[in-house]
DNA sequence: AGCACGCCGACT
DNA sequence: GTCGGCGTGCTC
């Protein structure tokens, strides 16, 4: 048959029942000769469904459907959906025989009678392994967020399944316990809807909440304890926070109270193999709860009860590989997929958490006023410009009065120094009152060019000699941050008597004992204090946190005092914070009345009123300019779509993913490159999303000059 | 991305 | 006549 070449025509001119022949036709004549292949190459096919819808293993957007291949009946049995494949991919056919074509790994997503594919089938090269590791509720939610994030399926599924191990596999698949009893309340009666959420777990209910957890070492338990009402339910629970460090933590509490063996801890640092073995025991529902890193999020849990994250503002939340799903984002349309219960807690609260709160989503989980006041620290602040007058405060770059608290609380305990990270420094800044240094033409951040103090505006690349300080007509600027290290070593010849220990990014320390020493720390990265935790924590350079051009300055710098402040005694206890920041600022007035979630409905409201995320739906196309622009041109967006810019982005802000991808498209190093933002209002993101990937398919299938990198919900929208 | 097919210019 | 240029489109 010579009819596979006859594909229909789209000719609109053609009379409705002429083109429903035709389609009639071919639809037979591709019917015939595929359909039911009898054999290939000799070999018998399945007598039942000989047919395997397989997922090829490409990211590539453009593939981003299914391909069937005909299963040989040696395969029949351990073909079943969700099992890793070899197929042959992208050869050419010449007189029936195949040739060339590499061998690709894929996933069967089902089987079925007959294909629709008017050609004739390859069959499929291997089955991998029986272990059914892409199940169908799997392969949804991969589905869901790859439309979610305008990526190809095959690339979520790869963040989703973890790499085979055979060796991993070997195990005997073993059946769960029994479902463990009913915890006590435990730090969950501290909040007036606390024990009733739990209640709601245990009895089977699928409850959403927002938890606004008190400052204190508690939450890992309450968060076990959750976890703990879900299994007594018969259900699976899941956990996902932000770093190794909270999930060791979490996965303490759980394993307090369940004892060994009934969860896994799923983190990168148990290495692959171990880690697909736990991966495996979740998948063939030996184990019903989940502790871990964003990757856990995607974890095969049967029958899931609870989907709960930790922390969500932090940045290890959101995955670095395409298409950068964030935990929160995933663990939300699980829990609507699979109607289980939602729980996100943290000591700060996001404007995203803050909207599920104000749409209804979820419901407030948090203490009165009177517990929040009992159980935090007392605030203080202390003005930027505020410099010390005893010669030791000074010594220190300290103010008084932070020196003073600093030194009554190491009587008591630990105290806590937190400093921004080298890198985080946003501007330049007077000397004296710290006023940003800004383009006197378009009011622009300068910055400083090279070793010899030469400025220039990072907007409009005006060069800046002669600055003067618009506020107190000071002519230094201030521009470095002193990191962990100076700033130790500062402080340790302040209080020479004291042993000072530094905890950043190289070197974490998981906890510090109870005693005097000074703990300097860069955010992310404090331990926590034994005992009854800090007795004082001072957090400097607050105007560096909060001088950043963007978006969520703000909201970040109140996450990182309050997950700082956390760690603190209460006031009751003499548990003291020092805060160095203008006072007058909305997230130091935030922290002062720990009231986060306040502050995080605050900012929902501005971003509505401007139209910015969450509110609004944003994705960003960045590339070369031509190659932007031609892509927006030919993107059908929804109508509501508004496009911003593109602007060109500056060499720093390219980033490693833009590089590593420009390097693949064969780009240019010095070529300019540009971003748009696509802003669709609230409702409309899966629209956008749809339009974005299609577009690009398109023009990956023509290969139409170079690509473009699509990325919804930019980070770093300024 | 590969890789094959296809339709126009210099060659044994 | 035929080999082969790389433009265009598909991969079950």
């Amino acid at each position: 048959m010579s009819s596979d070449n006859g594909r229909p025509g789209r000719s609109a001119a053609e009379p409705p029942e002429q083109l429903a022949l035709l389609r009639e036709t071919v639809r037979k004549a591709a019917r015939e000769p595929k359909a039911r292949p009898r054999t290939w190459r000799g070999a018998a096919l399945a007598e039942r469904r000989p047919v395997a819808r397989v997922l090829v293993d490409k990211g590539l957007v453009h593939l981003d459907r299914y391909f069937d291949y005909a299963v040989p009946a040696a395969m029949d049995e351990e073909a079943q959906p969700g099992v890793r494949v070899r197929v042959r991919f992208g050869a050419g056919e010449r007189e029936g025989r195949r040739e060339g074509g590499g061998l690709i790994n894929g996933f069967i997503v089902e089987r079925v009678e007959e294909s629709d594919f008017p050609g004739a089938l390859a069959p499929l090269a291997q089955v991998l392994s029986p272990e059914r590791v892409l199940p169908p509720e799997l392969l949804l939610l991969c589905r869901a967020v790859a439309d979610r994030y305008a990526g190809s399926l095959a690339d979520v599924v790869q963040l989703a399944v973890p790499p085979r191990m055979a060796r991993a596999e070997k195990a005997a698949a073993v059946p769960p316990g029994e479902p463990p009893a009913v915890p006590e309340p435990g730090g969950w009666s501290r909040y007036p809807q606390g024990p009733a959420f739990l209640r709601a777990l245990a009895e089977g209910g699928a409850p959403r909440a927002v938890w606004t957890a008190l400052p204190g070492p508690r939450w890992p338990d309450e968060l076990a304890r959750a976890m703990t009402a879900t299994l007594a339910s018969g259900r699976g629970a899941l956990a996902v926070l932000p770093d190794g460090r909270a999930a060791a933590r979490a996965d303490a509490a759980l394993t307090e109270l369940l004892g060994k063996g009934r969860h896994v801890l799923l983190t990168a640092d148990a290495g692959p193999e171990a880690r697909y073995r736990r991966w495996l025991a979740v998948s063939r529902g030996s184990v019903r709860a989940v502790i871990g890193t964003r990757a856990a999020m995607f974890a095969p849990i049967r029958d899931l009860g609870l989907a709960a994250i930790w922390d969500d503002g932090e940045s290890g939340h959101s995955d670095d590989r395409a298409p950068q799903p964030h935990a929160r984002e995933v663990l939300l349309l699980r829990a609507a997929h699979e109607k289980s219960a939602f729980l996100l807690g943290a000591h700060a609260c996001t404007v995203e958490a803050a909207q599920l709160v104000e749409s209804g989503w979820a419901r407030p989980l948090a203490a009165d006023r009177e517990t929040v006041r009992a159980s935090a620290p007392r605030i203080r602040t202390v003005g930027d410009g505020d410099e010390g007058r005893d010669p030791a405060a000074r010594a220190a770059r300290l103010p008084t009065l932070a020196w003073q608290t600093v030194r009554e609380a190491l009587e008591h305990g630990p105290v806590l120094v937190q400093v921004p990270r080298r890198g985080y420094v946003p501007r330049l800044a007077c000397e004296r009152c710290r006023t940003p240094a800004r383009c006197v033409q378009c009011h622009g951040p300068l910055e400083a060019v090279g070793a010899r103090e030469a400025l220039r505006c990072a907007w409009c690349a005006r060069a800046e000699d002669g600055w003067r300080c618009p506020e107190c007509g000071g002519v230094r600027l201030r521009a470095q941050v002193f990191g962990a290290r100076r700033t130790a070593e500062e402080l340790g010849r302040a209080f020479p008597s004291v042993p000072v220990r530094t905890s950043g990014r190289d070197h974490i320390l998981d906890s510090v004992p109870d005693g005097p020493a000074l703990v300097v720390s860069t955010p992310g990265a404090e331990p926590p204090a034994g005992g009854p935790g800090y007795a004082a924590a001072l957090l400097l350079d607050g105007w560096a946190l909060l001088g950043r051009p963007d978006l969520r300055a703000d909201e970040e710098a109140l996450h990182r005092w309050l997950d700082a402040a956390a760690l603190v005694r209460c006031a009751g206890e003499g548990g003291t914070v020092v805060v160095v920041a203008e006072p007058t600022l909305r997230p130091v007035q935030a922290l002062v009345r720990w009231d986060p979630v306040g502050h995080a409905m605050r900012e929902l409201a501005e971003r509505a009123e401007l139209g910015f995320p969450p509110v609004s739906r944003m994705a960003a196309v960045s590339g070369p300019s031509e190659a932007v622009a031609e892509y927006l041109a030919e993107t059908e967006l929804p109508v509501e779509a508004e496009v911003l810019g593109p602007v060109p982005l500056p060499p720093a802000r390219q980033g490693a993913a833009a590089r590593g991808a420009r390097a693949a498209a064969g780009g240019a190093v010095g070529e300019q490159r540009e971003r748009a933002l696509v802003r669709v209002p609230p409702g409309r993101g899966a629209a956008l999303a749809a339009a974005l990937k299609t577009a690009q398919s398109r023009r990956l299938t023509r290969r139409a000059g170079p690509v473009v990198q699509l990325r919804v919900d930019p980070p770093d929208i300024g």
